[in-house]
DNA sequence: TTGATATAGTAGCCTTTGGTGTTG
DNA sequence: ACAACACCTTTGGCTACTATATCA
């Protein structure tokens, strides 16, 4: 009822907004069927109050209002978007002038039908009858109360003035106070966690792609064939260091350019081919070019990419700004992201493409071009994979103001043209000191400081244009450095930015693109390592957004060993030339260096800086600040202070302990410690309180009245449960033993699982005691569970061999039970088999004269195959026989009243095929059954 | 812009030991 | 008389978490 309802009000158009008229229309699609099949019997009921309606309509207009709340239209939005919130739009409508027609119809017809008054109170409204057309769709229904919508309110009169429905109103609600909360619910939620995997594991396989693409012997090939000689040698030492890559950095930048889409229909590899050819690609083809490059130079290198995956949690419709379509913004996950990577892309006027186009003006001009990847995955991969740039634009453009826009612009603008501005300076003089120098002053700062400059150049393009391109920092190389530290260091490459060993800056440069750093992977060797620990420090902030450890540990396991294993390889194979003594000390060595690269992350990951706002500590890893722990929780031991949140002293998370009752410890195996002072009192309220009364009483323990005393592990000791004496099961007070688990049973006891042992060990009179293993709920109360029974361990044998025996008599008796209920069921069939052909000869098949003779016949066949029957029963040779298919194909002969059939044994045929025996009697009569 | 705080909605945890009538 | 079984009815309080608004 509530879908025909939602269908007729979409007719209507009693709603304004856009989403709640496309919600109503997917609504409609469902509920046509139910609605085709009630115009049949609505018409008819309809047309008759029709003029009643009218009647009662008019006498109502005027005095009566609506009752506005048509939330259910949203509420089972299909399309996931929000609802429009009910509750405000009824405020909204406080004191304006609804003009209706076909809803207030609606009421009347509701007071036609139900002489139930409508609830009315808006005075004073102006109703106005244009058009009741649809009033036979619309008696004889459950009416619901609406509401109406009230968004954009100007340029759906028309639309609604045209389906019969006007809504003027005293005052526009106002926009700003519009306010839309709706949560996600567990669905969404779920969606969206599954959408957020599988366009990991999609990335993933991209990533893996990309970096086979970059062991290609002729790219590498050709690329060494570009190199010039000067720079061929330079990495060729025996201690690398980021500093010795520079060069390199510096020419793969100044030779490759990126720019904008490729083309969707080539693979990656050759589209590599071509960006190498023509020297211009997307960022992820060039930065997979400087892979292959270096892997060519026999570095070992891996390609490295940030997975911008859909995110983890639902993302819930903003209300919009008036004048802006919802449907315009897309609504889903993937309809978002497809309008904004599809929409600049294409676009002929898009001015990245046009800059595109005039790459040739390389340095400033050529600051980087947006680097639409090519798109050749599934649709949400591909979605997913899009372009950071877009993925900032989309980002931003719902909720950002303009402003914003605006200055992201600048310093996108002003990102590309500084990263062109190093280059140059690194080709002319040794910029590699000046990055590896200004460390502690992010690069990307620098290029802020620069952007009016580079914004207001003589380059002409505006900020709008640079905004399609930013420098954000999706895929790089990282090369390793035997040369670097002491064990050697992975060292990040990005050539398309032209900075070298700038980790510490990727974070910032992805926050500058509201790029989100949740996962960074490393791929090489077909596998993969998630990295993401080497550049990101604030780790709470991403922790929430990446997916359950578990699940993406799981998944990495057999990609990382396939990582290490390259990453190890190819050191192992240049040393292939050397001495076997001194192979093995470097296969040693390498086997060795993931490891430490894993050490290196794990130290990262323990040594995160201290949060500077009181927030991050509430889900810290490793950090907590006293105002966050939970009512169960305490600090012990109350230190060390590893520092203060504004004046709140830091402690380590491993501080944390968790306070439990005195039963919770006990079901743990636990006991509180004699003399133990609770380690926290909590107050108890309500129903829990009184009862918390009674049991401190009974106890004589805590003096509090409505307290509950809790206790920390440290105050606890193992369980200590007076054991078994003289056979007797020591009970609790209810006179069973809770068996929260095996810790719980008293020393000399065992706890027996089996059913029906009570009557066993009542017969053996052994003690015992029914286990009582927890709790369900039913009707609204906690029922204990039982679940078999607890004995000393002296009689576990004695009572398990008699269950063994009581079992099997049991089973007996019950086998035999059900073979007499089968028989006494094969019987009944017969039996009634046997009337249904009596009454069927009797007063089917007979005319009525022959309806005697034929009654005498049938009868007397009937009881004679009933007489066989139970005769047979009498001999033993009827047990052996059941038959399932009983049938009479005797010959219609007319019978001797006192014939009894008698089945010799020569008579008889079988059939061994389906084991059917034939009985004849002499008279001609058969009966046919088969054996089992 | 960021962070602190208040507020509100929601999901999910925790709670925890029948009473009565009928049948065999 | 007694044991076994069926049926009844379908909690609800509290907290953590999250999102949002507002203010500094």
């Amino acid at each position: 009822m509530r879908t025909r309802n939602q269908a007729k009000l979409q007719n209507q158009s009693t709603a304004n907004e856009e989403s709640v008229k496309h919600c109503a229309e997917m609504e409609s699609r469902s509920g046509c069927k139910d609605r085709a099949s009630d115009n049949e019997t609505l018409a008819n009921i309809s047309r008759g109050a029709v003029g009643k309606l009218l009647k009662r309509v008019n006498k109502s207009r005027g005095s009566r209002g609506v009752n506005t709340d048509d939330s259910y239209l949203c509420k089972k939005d299909s399309t996931g978007k929000p609802e429009t919130g009910s509750k405000k739009t009824e405020t909204q409508l406080t004191g304006t002038t609804v003009a209706r027609t076909t809803l207030d119809a609606e009421c009347c017809t509701r007071d036609v039908l139900q002489n139930v008054p409508s609830e009315v109170e808006n005075e004073g409204t102006d109703v106005q009858y244009q058009s009741i057309e649809r009033e036979d769709e619309l008696d004889g229904i459950d009416w619901e109360d609406g509401s109406v919508h009230t968004l954009k309110s100007e340029s759906n009169i028309n639309e609604d003035t045209i389906n019969g429905v006007t809504v003027e109103f005293d005052a526009l609600p106002d926009s700003s106070k519009q306010k839309t909360v709706r949560r996600a619910t567990a669905e969404e939620k779920e969606l969206a966690e599954v959408v957020h995997k599988v366009n990991l594991l999609c990335l993933l396989a991209r990533g893996r792609l990309v970096d086979s693409a970059c062991n290609d012997p002729l790219i590498q090939a050709s690329l060494l064939s570009l190199l010039p000689a000067h720079l061929l040698k330079l990495t060729d030492v025996p201690k690398l260091t980021a500093k010795a890559l520079t060069p390199l950095v510096s020419w793969f930048h100044s030779h490759f350019c990126v720019r904008g889409a490729s083309d969707t229909e080539k693979s990656f590899h050759s589209a590599l081919a071509s960006t190498l050819e023509s020297q211009e690609g997307t960022s992820e083809e060039v930065a997979a070019l400087s892979v292959a490059l270096f892997r060519a130079l026999d570095l070992t290198t891996r390609f490295v990419s940030i997975l911008d995956v859909a995110s983890l949690k639902p993302e819930i419709e903003k209300p919009y700004p008036s004048g802006q379509s919802p449907s315009k913004a897309g609504s889903g996950i993937f309809n978002s992201s497809t309008l904004m990577v599809a929409a600049p892309k294409y676009s002929p006027l898009s001015p990245a493409k046009s800059l595109a186009d005039g790459k040739h003006n390389n340095g400033k001009a050529r600051a980087t071009i947006t680097d639409k990847s090519d798109k050749r995955m599934s649709p949400s991969t591909s979605d997913a994979q899009r372009d950071a740039n877009d993925e900032c634009i989309m980002k931003r453009e719902r909720p950002k103001r303009k402003g914003d826009l605006e200055f992201e612009m600048q310093l996108e603008m002003a990102l590309s043209s500084t990263a062109v501005e190093i280059v140059r300076n690194t080709m002319v003089s040794e910029l590699a000191d000046v990055q590896s120098t200004s460390s502690n002053v992010s690069p990307f700062k620098k290029k802020k400081i620069k952007a009016e400059e580079c914004s207001t150049s003589s380059h002409g393009i505006s900020t709008a244009v640079g905004s399609r391109k930013v420098g954000a920092p999706l895929y790089w190389a990282e090369v390793y450095c035997s040369g670097e530290n002491l064990t050697g260091k992975w060292v990040h490459v990005d050539v398309v930015n032209a900075i070298t060993d700038g980790e510490q800056n990727v974070e910032a440069a992805a926050a500058a693109c509201k790029l989100h750093l949740r996962y960074v992977v490393a791929f090489a060797g077909n596998g993969a390592k998630d990295v993401t620990r080497r550049y990101c420090t604030k780790w709470y902030k991403i922790a929430s957004e990446r997916v359950n450890s578990i699940w993406w540990d799981a998944v990495l396991a057999p990609l990382k060993e396939l990582e290490s294993v390259a990453t190890s390889d190819v050191v192992h194979l240049r040393q292939e030339t050397s001495d076997e003594s001194k192979k093995t000390e470097v296969a040693q060595s390498t086997a060795t260096r993931s490891s430490l690269e894993d050490m290196e992350l794990e130290t990262r990951a323990l040594t995160e800086p201290l949060p500077t706002n009181q927030q991050a500590y509430r889900n810290h890893r490793l950090y907590i600040i006293e105002r966050w722990l939970n009512k169960y929780q305490i600090l012990y031991p109350k230190g060390p202070v590893l520092g203060f949140c504004s004046g709140h002293p830091v402690y380590p998370r491993s501080c944390v302990q968790t306070l439990k009752r005195k039963e919770k410890w006990f079901r743990e195996g636990l006991q509180v410690k004699a003399n133990e002072i609770p380690a926290k009192v909590l107050k108890h309220s309500g129903k829990q309180n009184k009862e918390q009364d009674v049991k401190d009483h009974d106890y004589g323990e805590e003096d509090c009245g409505g307290t509950v005393a809790l206790y920390g592990q440290w105050q606890t000791e193992p369980l200590f449960l007076p054991p078994a004496v003289n056979g007797i099961v020591p009970k609790n007070e209810r006179g069973q033993v809770d068996v929260w688990s095996e810790k719980c049973l008293p020393p000399g006891t065992v706890h027996l699982r089996l059913p029906r042992l009570v009557p066993v060990a009542k017969r053996l009179e052994i003690d015992f005691a029914p286990a009582m293993v927890g709790f369900e709920f039913r009707n609204g109360r906690a029922l204990p569970v039982y679940e078999g029974i607890v004995v000393c361990t002296e009689f576990k044998d004695a009572i398990l061999e008699t269950y063994a025996e009581e079992e099997e008599r049991r089973q007996a008796k019950e086998r035999k039970r059900s073979e007499a209920e089968a028989l006494s069921r094969w019987y009944q069939l017969l039996a009634s088999l046997i009337t249904r052909q009596r009454l069927h000869n009797c007063y089917v098949d007979g005319a009525s004269s022959q309806s005697a003779i034929n009654f005498a016949t049938s009868n007397d066949k009937s009881c004679l195959l009933a007489r066989s029957t139970e005769d047979k029963k009498k001999t033993p040779e009827y047990h052996q026989e059941k038959s399932e298919i009983a049938q009479s194909n005797s010959p219609p002969t007319v019978l001797a009243e006192d014939h009894v059939h008698v089945f010799l044994v020569e008579d008889q045929t079988v059939d061994e095929e389906s084991s059917t025996r034939t009985k004849r009697c002499r008279c001609g009569f058969s009966v046919q059954y088969e054996e089992l």
